[in-house]
DNA sequence: CTGATTATCAGGTATACCTGACTATTTTGT
DNA sequence: ACAAAATAGTCAGGTATACCTGATAATCAG
């Protein structure tokens, strides 16, 4: 097998391997943080309620992109895991608000410093500028291609 | 939701889009192409047949990484879809060879054409310099990021 | 009071793997 | 030369993840 990094390595390929290697770095972070029972599709949850908490399932689910009975499946395993809670609506009978718990406040804070750990490592490797230049392209290339 | 590729956005967030971005522009020109047929782990097989053909289950299970099992799945598969065929190792009778059928060869072919486009629009969207930039970077991540 | 909306219950599908057990061979050690 | 051990592949069945559809009860809005 010819190396996975030389020059005629697909672009896809390289993203790829670099995300893989990254999102590696982060998830060993976090187990060491003690976060060792969430999984990715958690996050789809998670990164929304750190924006805004007290979202609604139907809210959640649209943010994400998935249907209510899917969201409704990551919250129960969350309310069961602890990091989240649902709290009755008082304008709206029907709807719940879900809200981070304690637990799930300093889960998305452990998580935010692990990725701000990878960020600072990035920027070591690659200096300031290289790190810059490399945001700018994933941006170009994640709005423009087609 | 924030603009997902503004500045406060995590390198690796920024990575899995554009990753995204690529292979669902592949995975379309493939579509395009006629290739609907194949799912992305097929990939293992036909990527180590590209290199070399004729590879027995067990190496192309070792160096895809899983089990011979999985790769027999994996290469049943193909085989159903006219891909690939298993032909007898004349040195071995234990053992099988997995051998590109002229499909499977045909398939190869437009999937590096298709890659081929992609890279090619890359270096249009970015220029040659900062497309050479961005794959040093990833490069650099992916062998050296700890 | 009818129709839409919120959430949930029940069950299903696709993908990408895995382990354990087995047969047919080949290789190794005596 | 030959028994024991290793190897190649397959059969059967299982697990985890990330979704989906359809149906239904409660509630709200016009």
């Amino acid at each position: 097998m010819p190396d996975p990094t030389d020059d005629r390595t697909p672009t896809p390929r390289l993203l790829s391997l670099a995300y893989n290697k990254t999102s590696a770095v982060i998830y060993q972070h976090l187990q060491e943080s003690g976060i060792t029972d969430t999984r990715p599709s958690h996050g789809n949850v998670m990164e929304h309620l750190a924006f805004e908490d007290g979202l609604r399932l139907n809210d959640l689910a649209t943010r994400a992109g998935i249907t209510p009975q899917s969201m409704g499946q990551f919250v129960d395993e969350l309310e069961d895991l602890g990091y989240v809670e649902r709290r009755p609506d008082l304008d709206d009978r029907r709807a719940k608000r879900i809200h981070l718990t304690r637990k799930g406040k300093r889960s998305n804070q452990v998580e935010w410093k692990v990725i701000g750990e990878v960020e600072a490592a990035l920027e070591t490797l690659l200096g300031k500028k290289r790190l810059g230049d490399l945001r700018k392209a994933l941006a170009t290339i994640t709005d423009s291609l087609s």
